[in-house]
RNA sequence: GGUCUCAUAGUUCAAUGGAUAGAAUAGGAGUUUCCUAAACUCUAGAUCCAGGUUCGACUCCUGGUGAGACCA
């Protein structure tokens, strides 16, 4: 809608002041509740052209667009505001366009085309010796929210993960399994395998405080009592072991991350991601390190009198970086480089690659995306660093010291229990079979949760409260589900009726309320929204809008009554409405990864 | 020590340099012979401090205060 009216004022320029202004250049915002219109144009910057006061420009503007278009019939103008009136007939044309088109939200007509690349974006990425956390779950949220933005914008998206597999934390789980285990399996103690491998990633660390105590007790300072701890040091043994290929180890590595790995699967299963492709650093570590020996030959690093090697970023307002130590095993930037380089060679062609980190980390990927351009791969400019902020409790920090990590499988399950809890408070279940209502819980819980944390601008830091998050009024992902079951009704009930919708041509119909306007406005807005949520990594923008378009219509919802309508274009036209809505509500919470029931 | 983020109603979040800073929630007052009241309507309430740039600043710049992260 707004295109029109655009290529309308840049018409309109060009003839008054000879003012060339592209149309995308051309900047509407929507009117204000208490003015009068629709779009609005900001004449302050256009003063200089038209050598008027910006008040006496929007006049002129205002004048021109209204002897000369059919679409605009009015305007007022307060000081350098210019407010469009636009004509009821075409407002209502553009809706039956819409609708006509079917699934509009699907429609090319209504989606920018943008030049399609092929981008890989990369989320989840745990360690493989601890279950995922409410960390993750805005990680994930957000990475597969992007990718499906992206995709749905016209791009081809890869979703990939690199797991990290190796080193010494997933040693430390081995060893104290080894030690304390007993054979324990996840089938013979009953508990998922990336728990039951967190649990001993936990006793691991408990022997290692109780060994530093009793170093402490015999005089030893801390910092040595920390490195000189027989189980630590028994630890990088195995480490040593593990990169050695040792039969034994290996056999026990692969074993316990198997487990960790069905764990992941269930859990990934639940929240509704997947990915198209797996990384390990297993894999690409080695590769990582040859590619830094390269670079090293070729003088792009250099080496420390202790042989470790390191890259130069003090020209770049940077520090100096170790890349290998001096035993030769490699850190995670050595490892991040080969998965890099990996991922361009599997995917020729690559526009894009988008990390989903959290913002920790940014040091880290401007020192990568630095060391990958300095080996001369120039896709390292087109690197993004998709950093988001840390999830804090109302107790402040999660610190798995302290026990105070929310576990993403029992956060679920809670949010489960929560929905089906208020849901048999309101008595809404009636005509639900068990298996249906069950569904309908996972549905609600796990839309709160995926609404509540991708409502945030994915770049700040965010406060997860647990009664909030729960909380199913508002603005909150169940407010949106339940438009969306208010509206199925109402389709159930006009197909009971036979009422086809689409048989009237409601184009014509005269004095149509304010808040249908305001509902037409809103879903022509979709395809901007699509495009700056999209390119701009933000959810939050499609979360909003979907809440904005939920909330008019609960307010037409309210004051106009369907099939109390004695007019039955009228009448058509609202079930058409309707229909459209909650078409754009399912597809935009689709985008962000949450069903929508179509009862409840 | 160095670098980087952030600071908005009691609380949690919005606001491409544009109008009287929006929502939600908590508070106060209402709405159900009418398609699902998990809804709707009304009400009260905020830009950390001090300068600067601009026709116009929550937004940009400088300094300060406070919180967080990262690099040694």
């Amino acid at each position: 809608m707004d295109a029109l009216i655009k290529q309308s004022i840049s018409a309109a320029l060009a003839h008054l002041y000879d003012h060339q202004v592209s149309v995308d250049q051309v900047e509407l915002q929507p009117t204000k509740k208490e003015f009068e219109g629709t779009f609005t144009l900001i004449t302050f910057p256009l003063a200089r052209y038209s050598k008027q006061s910006p008040e006496a420009t929007g006049q002129s503007i205002g004048e021109y667009l209204v002897a000369h278009t059919d679409h605009i019939v009015g305007f007022n103008t307060v000081k350098g505001f210019l407010n469009l009136v636009l004509s009821e007939n075409y407002q209502l044309q553009y809706f039956a366009s819409a609708h006509a088109k079917g699934d509009f939200t699907q429609s090319p007509l209504f989606l920018r085309k943008p030049s399609e690349e092929l981008v890989v974006i990369e989320y989840s990425s745990p360690n493989t010796n601890k279950p995922l956390h409410l960390g993750h779950l805005r990680n994930n949220f957000l990475g597969n929210a992007v990718a499906r933005l992206l995709a749905a914008a016209g791009h081809q998206v890869k979703k990939v993960q690199i797991i990290n597999d190796r080193g010494i934390h997933i040693c430390k789980s081995m060893l104290a399994w080894q030690k304390f285990g007993q054979g324990e399996t996840p089938e013979s103690a009953g508990i998922k395998g990336d728990h039951l491998v967190g649990k001993y990633y936990v006793a691991f660390d408990k022997a290692y405080k109780k060994e530093i105590e009793e170093l402490l007790a015999q005089g030893k300072d801390e910092a040595t009592a920390e490195k000189e701890a027989p189980i630590l040091q028994e630890a990088q043994q195995m480490l040593k072991k593990w990169e050695a290929k040792d039969p034994e180890v290996y056999a026990l590595w692969e074993k316990m991350n198997g487990w960790v790995y069905k764990g992941f699967e269930s859990t990934y299963e639940r929240m509704g991601v997947d990915f198209d492709q797996l990384y390990y650093e297993s894999d690409t570590y080695l590769l990582g390190k040859e590619k830094v020996l390269e670079g090293l030959k070729r003088g792009v690093f250099y080496t420390k009198e202790d042989g470790s090697v390191w890259v130069d970023l003090t020209d770049e307002g940077l520090d100096e970086k170790l890349l290998l130590r001096k035993d030769g095993t490699s850190v995670y930037m050595t490892q991040d480089i080969g998965t890099a380089i990996k991922r361009y060679e599997d995917y020729p062609g690559l526009n894009r690659q988008i990390y989903t980190v959290g913002n920790e980390q940014e040091y880290h990927f401007k020192v990568l995306f630095l060391i990958l351009k300095k080996l001369g791969f120039e896709w390292a400019a087109a690197c993004y660093h998709l950093s988001y902020g840390m999830v804090d409790l109302p107790t402040g920090k999660m610190k798995s010291r302290e026990g105070t990590v929310v576990d993403a499988d029992d956060l679920m399950s809670e949010m489960h229990g929560t929905a089906k809890k208020r849901t048999e408070e309101l008595g809404k279940i009636e005509g639900f079979d068990k298996q249906q209502a069950q569904s309908l819980y996972e549905q609600l819980g796990l839309g709160a949760l995926k609404y509540y944390l991708l409502k945030v601008d994915p770049k700040k830091s965010m406060l997860f409260n647990p009664e909030e998050s729960i909380e199913f009024q508002g603005n909150t992902g169940p407010f949106i589900q339940y438009t969306h079951a208010r509206i199925s009704a109402i389709l159930r009930k006009a197909e009971q009726l036979e009422i086809n919708a689409s048989a009237y041509d409601f184009t014509a119909l005269q004095g149509i309320h304010e808040v249908e306007k305001e509902i037409i406005f809103t879903l022509s807005q979709y395809p901007e929204k699509l495009t700056l949520s999209a390119e701009g990594y933000s959810p939050a923008l499609m979360a909003q809008y979907v809440y904005d378009l939920a909330k008019a219509y609960n307010r037409f919802y309210g004051e106009l009554s369907i099939f109390n309508e004695e007019d039955n274009r009228l009448q058509a036209f609202r079930i058409a409405l309707s229909a459209t809505v909650a078409e754009t509500i399912k597809t935009g919470m689709g985008l962000l990864g949450i069903d929508v029931p179509n009862r409840m």
